[in-house]
DNA sequence: GCCTGTGAAGACGTTCACAGCA
DNA sequence: TGCTGTGAACGTCTTCACAGGC
């Protein structure tokens, strides 16, 4: 068992928050006893959509594409990478399968609409420079991957039914050097 | 020259909170014309704390860390990473050297307060696994490093006084997979 | 008794609408 | 005339406080 308290003491916030939030998509707990821990996993997986496989493609094989590409984390959460894809392959391919200590499969940019449909793509992570996150994304678009996860530090503007989601940790940065300087 | 409204466009915002976030720090336009751009791009760096050169250290140099060593947009926004810190760093000068193209310094973790001093190192970048997160944070602390930003999936708790910035891209991942899921 | 679920209150951030000024 | 700066209105998120149920 585990209480809205607990719960909110792990994160830093406030017990009455936890309770709001989760009640939003339903009653998961028991009046004066608190929630079961493995039922809440299952419900918060159901609810953010992590009961099925996401299958994810790589675009550019950079420093941050290839640290991607053996990351850990994205196993146990069901997200899996399924495809590579960069301007460049055969320079890549090398310097990327000694890097990780096994052979990658990395494909050029141009058959990224129909590897998307072979491979069930749903989401496109892009790791470009962000002179070239643009044109990746119309290409995305284009293959009909509804998801993106961009990492370059630019803008991109998608159709209406397409959703992006920006990681910019530089600007998570910029925070912190403000909040460094003003206290 | 730049208006509120062609700023909040291409941020894809509303105009009146770019000018209500700008006026907050105080009165940066002129009525009926705009923003100087280049004005307004030096009080912006001003307020950010980007009026300076930030001194930062990479801790856990696995992919992820090393892609951050060979990252340039740093350098743009006068972020630069000053020394990088592993638990074995023999082994790891080696693998990063060759895929960096040029030798570099790895130095174990064990100095850290040591060279933190030397340096004038301000900001930390935790990159280690998950497991080793809040003992380096607590090595951070102790080197008198009052900015953290937090790569590793995992909550880490600092004395009062100490700032940690997450990067929990898998978050941002289980956002989008959320929104997949729901439209 | 204890902890969840939830209306009500409060805090906060966003948007409107317009006065003020170049 | 045109766009900033800003009080007021509005909406949303957070917190309080307690009824409801195990």
């Amino acid at each position: 068992m585990v209480s809205s308290a607990q719960l909110a003491n792990r994160c830093s916030v406030n017990a009455a928050q936890v309770r709001k939030d989760l009640a939003y998509f339903g009653e998961f707990g028991i009046r004066g006893v608190g929630y079961y821990v493995k039922d809440l996993l299952q419900d918060i997986k159901r609810i953010l959509g992590l009961n099925k496989e996401w299958r994810m493609a790589v675009i550019g094989i950079g420093n941050l594409g290839s640290a991607l590409l053996s990351y850990k984390d994205f196993l146990k959460q069901n997200y899996k990478i399924v495809a590579a894809f960069d301007i460049n392959p055969l320079e890549v391919i090398e310097r990327v399968s000694e890097k990780l200590g096994q052979p990658v499969e990395v494909i050029h940019i141009s058959r990224l609409k129909e590897v998307a449909r072979d491979r069930r793509i749903e989401i496109g992570i892009i790791t470009t420079p962000p002179s070239e996150a643009q044109s990746v994304a119309n290409l995305l678009v284009e293959a009909g991957i509804r998801g993106i996860l961009n990492f370059a530090p630019t803008q991109i503007k998608v159709p209406e039914g397409y959703i992006v989601k920006d990681v910019f940790f530089t600007s998570i940065l910029d925070n912190l050097a403000y909040l460094l300087s003003n206290s």
